[in-house]
DNA sequence: CTAGGGTTAG
């Protein structure tokens, strides 16, 4: 098998291919790892990818220095204001940043901040659920926190601030306290307008509550308010996730009857939770009746039914679909492609999956996170673990950070199969993504990498995570190391356990000390050695004693003397206190 | 200054 390894810059050149700027979009591919027509890579006419790092990187840069909108106009006091807006959003501590900075905000300035924490919060939930860590703080209590700051400094809630604090409420799936605050408004002689009653429903959606979200609709109607396209939108959802699909069909024959489905989205809404209720065939009809009716469509109702004929197993459907796509809008959708590529895999389709990768290579998409994922995760089911260890190497220097799950399997399996520093590498790229990882994790690589005499770094893992690892665990590291670890590492390895609370006994000293005594060279680690051991209640017992004995000419007769009485004092200490006890 | 909207996989 031969494989094509990616240089430190990210970047690949492929041997012997027509151009050498050309490069493929899984420059660890090709070797045949199926049977059938995939010749090795360097003469695949895989051609390239449009983006490269380096233009990834200079877009980075340029988005980096795009200087501020209209700087020149901002006036000096709001100047002021932004900078206090920044203070705000961007502290640890609410509370200090308010009485610094409270006072020079307007409401709007409030609404800015308000905003600014439920976005950051959508974006945390996202990689909350990629990560799957819960300890984040979440947007929603910042901005509890910060509403509660603004009343204790006596600041007037509005209607706006309302508003916006509703949708932070839908947006995040609080949906007790959107009622909460919308009664609070309502008690505070506001009435809701349609921008409040909108963001309620939302919050309704989630759990598909209808009969609540009906009442608003008659509360909005007596009121006088008008049923615009967002409202009926949104009310939509609401059946949709509460299954009543009669009651959306009918609700969609009305927002057409007005003019509000001339795009895809409300059909897509229906598809959707049709599809998800396993009413694949219901959905096709809908997806049939509004290519019949000429509704612009981006792709999302393909998408949709393509992957709903997936889950359905209905694979055939499903790529006839996306081919229909791919024929009528010449070219191809990434998502469209990871869920095909998704559904061969778990047919175990291994041509089809090369198909689609090809394709990949083709046209002008990139593979994004799911492409990469699914891609290991089917590595990893058919047991080529180097090459999704390829796999993983390419996402993370293109900038994906793999899942934790993902990587820790990998790491056992590659561990299993003798591949240990390629599980090593693994776990240095998870290490290195800026996330927590799971303590666990330390111990198993340290089974790996002494498994696989990797000693020194085995050593760094014990140096760095002390606290995670197991009294077991060290021990079979550190006797591991003292019989073939580097000889100059030896004192500092006995240090490291010592100072991570192991308690080092008489056989890994001796095991040490035979190989000093072995080699004349090292006479100066054992007498370092020796005398680091009374400071720390060590001694040596009498048949390392007479190890070192039978060879102290080669030290000086009169150093080792002094130091094996020293130990003595420390032993009968020590053994005159465990008499006492 | 405040509202809605879809797809992968987990």
């Amino acid at each position: 098998m031969e494989i094509s390894l990616v240089s430190g810059n990210g970047i690949t050149p492929i041997p012997n291919s027509q151009s050498p700027l050309t490069r493929s979009c899984f420059p660890f591919l090709p070797f045949p790892f199926s049977a059938t027509a995939v010749r090795p890579f360097k003469n695949s006419k895989f051609t390239v990818f449009a983006t490269t790092t380096v233009e990834l990187n200079e877009t980075r840069n340029w988005q980096r220095n795009v200087p501020p909108k209209s700087s020149k106009i901002v006036s000096l006091r709001n100047k002021t204001r932004q900078s206090a807006i920044l203070d705000v959003q961007e502290s640890s501590d609410l509370d200090s940043a308010l009485s610094r900075s409270g006072g020079k905000l307007k409401a709007q300035d409030l609404n800015v901040i308000l905003r600014h924490f439920g976005k950051l919060n959508r974006w945390k939930e996202l990689s909350q659920l990629l990560v799957g860590c819960a300890k984040a703080k979440d947007g929603y209590s910042k901005a509890t926190e910060l509403v509660r700051e603004l009343k204790y400094h006596g600041l007037q809630m509005d209607s706006v601030i309302y508003g916006t604090l509703l949708s932070v409420c839908a947006s995040n799936n609080q949906c007790q306290e959107a009622e909460r605050y919308f009664m609070e408004m309502k008690s505070e002689g506001y009435s809701p307008n349609v921008f409040h009653y909108s963001s309620l429903i939302n919050a309704y959606s989630v759990d598909g509550k209808y009969t609540k979200a009906d009442e608003l609709i008659q509360e909005m109607k007596s009121g006088g308010l008008v049923l615009n396209k967002v409202i009926l939108t949104t009310l939509l959802k609401v059946y949709v996730r509460g299954g009543l699909f009669e009651k959306s069909r009918e609700l969609i024959n009305k927002l057409d009857k007005l003019g509000y489905a001339e795009d895809e989205m409300p059909y897509c809404i229906l598809m959707d939770g049709l599809v998800k209720a396993g009413k694949v065939t219901e959905a096709k009809t809908l997806f049939d009746e509004m290519k019949n009716k000429n509704v612009k469509t981006d792709g999302y109702a393909y998408s949709i039914m393509i992957s709903g004929f997936c889950r359905g197993g209905l694979l055939q459907d499903a790529k006839q679909l996306a081919s229909s796509y791919e024929a009528k809008y010449d070219r191809y959708d990434i998502v469209i492609l990871n869920t095909m590529l998704c559904a061969y895999c778990r047919a175990g389709e291994m041509d089809n999956v090369m198909k689609m990768l090809k394709k990949v290579d083709e046209s002008a998409i990139s593979p994004d996170w799911n492409t990469f994922h699914i891609l290991i995760r089917y590595f990893c089911k058919e047991k080529l673990y180097i090459l999704a260890y390829h796999t993983l190497d390419d996402m993370h220097k293109k900038g994906h950070q793999p899942e934790e799950e993902l990587c820790s399997s990998l790491i056992h399996y590659l561990g299993k199969t003798g591949a240990h520093a390629e599980a090593f590498s693994v776990y240095n790229i998870l290490k290195y993504s800026k996330r927590t990882m799971c303590n666990a994790l330390h111990e198993k690589i340290l089974h790996i990498l002494v498994a696989g005499r990797l000693l020194k770094d085995a050593y760094i893992i014990i140096k760095d995570n002390a606290g995670s690892i197991s009294q077991s665990a060290t021990q079979k590291f550190a006797v591991s190391f003292m019989k073939s670890g580097n000889i100059n590492l030896v004192n500092d390895v006995i240090k490291a356990i010592h100072s991570s609370g192991y308690k080092i006994d008489q056989k890994l000293f001796h095991m040490a000390i035979s190989r000093y005594v072995e080699d004349s060279e090292k006479k100066d680690l054992l007498l370092q050695l020796l005398k680091w051991m009374p400071g720390q209640g060590y001694s040596v017992d009498s048949s390392t004693r007479n190890l070192i004995l039978k060879k102290s000419h080669l030290y000086g007769c009169q150093i080792v003397a002094e130091l094996l009485s020293k130990q003595q004092v420390v032993s009968k200490t020590k053994s005159r206190r465990t008499r006492t006890k």
